[in-house]
DNA sequence: AACGATACGGAACGTCGTTCCGCTTTGCAA
DNA sequence: TTGCAAAGCGGAACGACGTTCCGTATCGTT
């Protein structure tokens, strides 16, 4: 652990010197291309982009969403890490809730295409979407926990369910300026309330 | 019009018998096909579900979108003629708003990837966007205004942007059984009504 | 300097949607 | 009935894609 390493992608130690400059302008070139292309972008574009081989992408990054989670993991760790700061600085569990739910989305909705593929059937991105679960789905839980334990919202609705629902309001919000995910997320929080 | 072509997929008259009765075998095989493999199955699955070779699937339905609507255009006519009989026939515009919008999950639901082809950024699906929009769009707008009209619901929000926000919703909810897309849909319509 | 381990590039493969064209079938007309 | 254009057909072929593979180049250690 000395290394520093993550854990999810590739260990930026104990490898060759441009092995590890390769893997740095992957990351770097995969996020350029990410923000004018799309999450979906070819692959052979990245590659381009950094100056290699595809085959360096696939050595370094596995599978793409390898690559996808590398180059967003610190946006997702902070997310996760805003959460019980929410729910300590906030007046009540709810607006933490609801603040959290707009970090939420506006990473969502800035990434192109990144909610999209977060619910492709293609199963390649499995590994994607289990690592968005894992890391932000305790903490949506807690901050759900905690607002219908202050009778704030309704009881019923699991965490993941929750997600779900919001990470689908995403999908396309960046094509379609008539299209506001923001705010029919606010109306789907809105109709959690609970009507007590 | 009097052939009673609808006008958006090919005409069944004015054509070769074997042309016409290959036209139906598409539309059998195609159902068929969508239903155990979803919407996004191979061109060539159907093509040999059909025993046709893939060049007459693009002969009679020049892009796959057209496919797919000849496919659902009864269903979706159904869902649009339901809305002014559901306003004529509930109590409130309301209810009549929450059955019709009930109506057009259920489509969506069961049918294998639809609600994801709907928003895939694939050009090729614009058509298929664009026939939901024609066909449904002013149903949902005279259901959401007439509840409106009626103080029932918050006036502001624009029946694309609900059309679109269930639509999303639904992408997935056939694969994931913990994921309630009806669930959901009833959340977002809970906090359309008016606070007042 | 030399050599094994490590990493690289990009050709090659399988899958997909879509196009194209030589051949077959149809149905009308002689 | 037969002949023959027009209509329609099948599936090979193309280009884009994700992914794999392997001959070659580079690194860093001796």
């Amino acid at each position: 652990m000395s290394d520093g390493n993550k854990g999810a992608g590739p260990s930026a130690r104990s490898k060759r010197a441009d092995a590890r400059r390769n893997q740095e302008n992957l990351l770097d070139a995969a996020a350029s291309v990410f923000v004018t292309s799309g999450v979906e972008a070819p692959v052979r574009d990245i590659a381009a982009e950094a100056g290699v081989g595809v085959g360096t992408i696939y050595r370094h990054f596995p599978t793409r969403a390898d690559l996808i989670i590398a180059v967003y993991r610190h946006q997702v760790e902070a997310c996760a890490e805003a959460g019980p700061a929410l729910l300590a600085s906030s007046a009540t569990p709810h607006a933490a809730l609801g603040q959290w739910i707009n970090l939420f989305v506006d990473f969502l909705v800035t990434k192109h295409g990144l909610a999209a593929v977060l619910r492709s059937d293609n199963t390649s991105f499995d590994t994607l979407h289990s690592y968005f679960i894992d890391r932000l789905l305790p903490v949506c839980t807690q901050l759900l926990d905690a607002a219908a334990d202050a009778g704030e919202i309704r009881p019923d609705l699991k965490a993941y369910e929750l997600m779900r629902g919001v990470g689908n309001l995403c999908i396309g919000a960046e094509h379609d300026p008539s299209y506001d995910a923001r705010r029919l997320v606010a109306l789907l929080i809105a109709g959690l309330r609970q009507p007590r």
